[in-house]
DNA sequence: AGGCATGTTACAGG
DNA sequence: ACCTGTAACATGCC
């Protein structure tokens, strides 16, 4: 599910559901996601309150008093839902998510609060994480030290884009996946912002001029604030943890679109599919260079 | 049956 | 030590 903005969304959904509970109970079904889960410490949260949940990059920080923080990355298939139902298993009409009858068996995590309510931690392919941060030291954190700067924030700039690059010898598209140049672009909006900046995503970064870095600049705020703003990109089944589907997928000019005309005006180009990385490229032949 | 899938990291080789 | 590319993780779908 998750990039930047799905995790953004998600982000504010939980929020809006689970600020200010209080962990009564966190049951595991089963503790082997892509690090077994640390049950004397997952444990510990049990009498806290949920103050607020942050957003870095796809992981998803969960602040509770006592400086306790909560470490949540989604991997692939990562998802939440909430619901404050009773009987979940027979009051299907109240499920805030359908999805959650279907997906059962991948309810790894459930945490409890008071009034029945509860948020679960479902994820298909189990590449997703709960973990726990020492003492707030988030310089210190494996997964948190090297990240680049945030795609939307204002380190994320001309000037620092063409430092990054110089000297190096790899493909646009790489670099724009590589979290420790920015942090939070996947392969769909890759895909999307070198679309938009009518950039080949094969093209190395030594060849690129400083009017298409700033291209790419511009078009990956607009993307990821859109999909933001949009809900996020439902593919597969991605929805946030009201149930609601993003709606960004309707508006891929080239993710999924192989075969189909390019979307510029006056192109009249078709979109190509061909894989980079091992990750599946997309883009139009013509009016992308 | 085999290939593919929104991600990250450990590792090998240069 | 730095840079880059690849394999691996687990599961379901086409």
């Amino acid at each position: 599910m998750p990039e930047l903005p799905e995790v953004e969304v998600v982000k504010r959904s939980l929020t809006s559901k689970v600020q200010n509970l209080i962990v009564k109970k966190v049951k595991i079904n089963d503790d082997r996601l892509r690090y077994r889960i640390d049950k004397k410490k997952i444990k510990k949260i049990v009498g806290l309150k949920i103050k607020k949940i942050e957003r870095r990059s796809k992981f998803l920080l969960f602040h509770f008093n006592k400086g306790v923080v909560m470490m949540v990355h989604l991997g692939m298939t990562g998802k939440f839902f909430f619901t404050d139902q009773k009987n979940i298993k027979f009051k299907t009409s109240f499920y805030y998510n359908i999805n959650e009858i279907k997906d059962q068996k991948h309810n790894h995590v459930v945490f409890v609060f008071n009034g029945n309510k509860r948020l679960i931690y479902n994820d298909v392919r189990k590449f997703g994480f709960i973990k726990f941060l020492n003492n707030n030291d988030f310089n210190e954190n494996l997964h948190l030290k090297n990240l680049g700067p945030e795609p939307l924030g204002n380190l994320f700039n001309s000037a620092y884009f063409s430092q990054y690059i110089q000297g190096r010898n790899r493909t646009i598209k790489d670099i724009l996946m590589d979290q420790k140049f920015v942090s939070g672009i996947g392969n769909i909006y890759a895909n999307e912002i070198l679309f938009l900046s009518k950039i080949k995503p094969m093209r190395n970064v030594k060849t690129l001029k400083i009017f298409e870095l700033n291209n790419i600049l511009r078009f990956t705020k607009k993307v990821l604030e859109k999909a933001i703003k949009l809900g996020g990109s439902s593919i597969k089944d991605f929805s946030s943890s009201n149930g609601k589907k993003g709606e960004f997928q309707q508006h891929f000019n080239v993710y999924g679109k192989k075969g189909e005309p390019c979307s510029s005006v006056s192109c009249k180009g078709k979109i190509i599919k061909s894989s980079m990385s091992n990750r599946a490229t997309f883009f139009c032949s013509i009016c992308q260079k």
